[in-house]
DNA sequence: CCGGATAAACTACACCGGGTAGTTCCCGAG
DNA sequence: CTCGGGAACTACCCGGTGTAGTTTATCCGG
């Protein structure tokens, strides 16, 4: 036992995820090897063994944290920029950007995403499951929550919280995702910006209250 | 050379690429092995190895077809449902979900698509380009002339016929093959609907000429 | 219209080099 | 004495090649 328990030095535990988010994000699941893993970690193969029982396990796991993490981060955007609103659109088109930067920029968070997403023929639905609850739909009740508060304020027109984040989430991310392949490829700031700000416009169209000057 | 030229039989040759299209489509890039490939098209492997000089070129060679082949099946679409408009809303609604079962249902065109999309980092850069300019870049100048047509006849009202053939495909389309992994997870038919039609609503709050009855 | 020669294409199968997941064994350090 | 380093080892699978023999299309003389 204590495969996937707690066993061993919690360092070099560290140190192993850290290492398989990095690969896995970078080769994607199947290209990625047990050896570059321990390599990158600067540990010993037989550690990673000690840790985690098999590579899919390994994977799931930081695939999971991974997850976690990235709700975490992105909620603490919201809380920055749909909390205490002052200017709406802008406040819209910054979250929208923040946003984007945290899951695509350079490999990071994204990366891990990407691979899920290539391999989700060959996880067990019940792990798929739970990689979205803690990840996408998370964010997306988070999202809602923020609306409908914005809702009760007048500041916009929502009957639907859950649906209004999924469009507001399709207009101003999808497009970038899909653009840089879910962090794949470089994507220009300014490019970022500007998908963010047409985003949000048509989400105001949708949802916005009564007629925003101008 | 002959190599990717029409040497040998083209029988054969098309069971190759038939062959390879299913297996990339069901296994991923990295997964797929010239023998399944060889094996599901009833051809000796060397057969494969004298059409096509080795996996890679194999694969970009029937991912580019596939993505023109989807191409045109989405313009058909567009030219059935978008051409002579009667009832925009249910026209549109009507192509949303024709278009998002094409791409998406059970593993044939979409498929691939998946495959290109995990290999991305792996595909050189004018292929790749090659790839999105015969199939998302294609279909979406289709639909925008579609729309800028539509918006001559004062169904629509639309500035930048491109961005709203963006938002539009953002709105009824990405959803679902979110939802879907690309077609790698079965997804209900009254789900697709329902997407559809919300998407399309949210779409002529932004671009529906006057306002449409109530 | 026919039948056999000819060459290209295909099959079947063994084979090579290389790489991977996972295990084991020995040894050293704390 | 426990934990980890290091490396070798097992057992496999894959991409790609070489070869020897077989099929298939084509064409030519009768």
């Amino acid at each position: 036992m204590a495969a996937t328990g707690g066993a061993g030095r919690p360092e070099k535990r560290k140190a192993i995820t850290q290492a398989a988010t990095t690969v896995f994000g970078r080769e994607g699941y199947v290209r990625a090897s047990m050896d570059a893993i321990a390599a990158e970690a600067g540990v010993s193969k037989r550690t990673v063994y000690n840790h985690f029982t098999d590579k899919e396990t390994l994977f799931l796991s930081v695939a999971l944290r991974n997850s976690a993490e990235l709700t975490e981060r992105i909620g603490e955007l919201m809380a920055k920029y749909l909390e205490r609103v002052v200017e709406l659109r802008q406040d819209l088109i910054d979250f929208a950007v923040q946003r984007a930067r945290a899951v695509l920029s350079a490999g990071e968070h994204g990366a891990l995403g990407r691979a899920i997403r290539a391999e989700v023929a060959n996880i067990p639905a019940d792990v798929l499951e739970a990689w979205l609850e803690a990840g996408p739909i998370a964010s997306q009740r988070d999202l809602a929550r923020h609306f409908a508060a914005l809702a009760e304020r007048g500041l916009l027109v929502v009957e639907d919280a859950e649906l209004a984040a999924e469009q507001f989430t399709l207009l101003t991310f999808h497009g970038i995702a899909e653009r840089s392949f879910w962090g794949a490829l470089p994507v220009a700031d300014e490019e970022v910006e500007r998908i963010a700000t047409a985003g949000v416009d048509a989400f105001l169209r949708i949802h916005g209250a009564a007629s925003p000057s101008a």
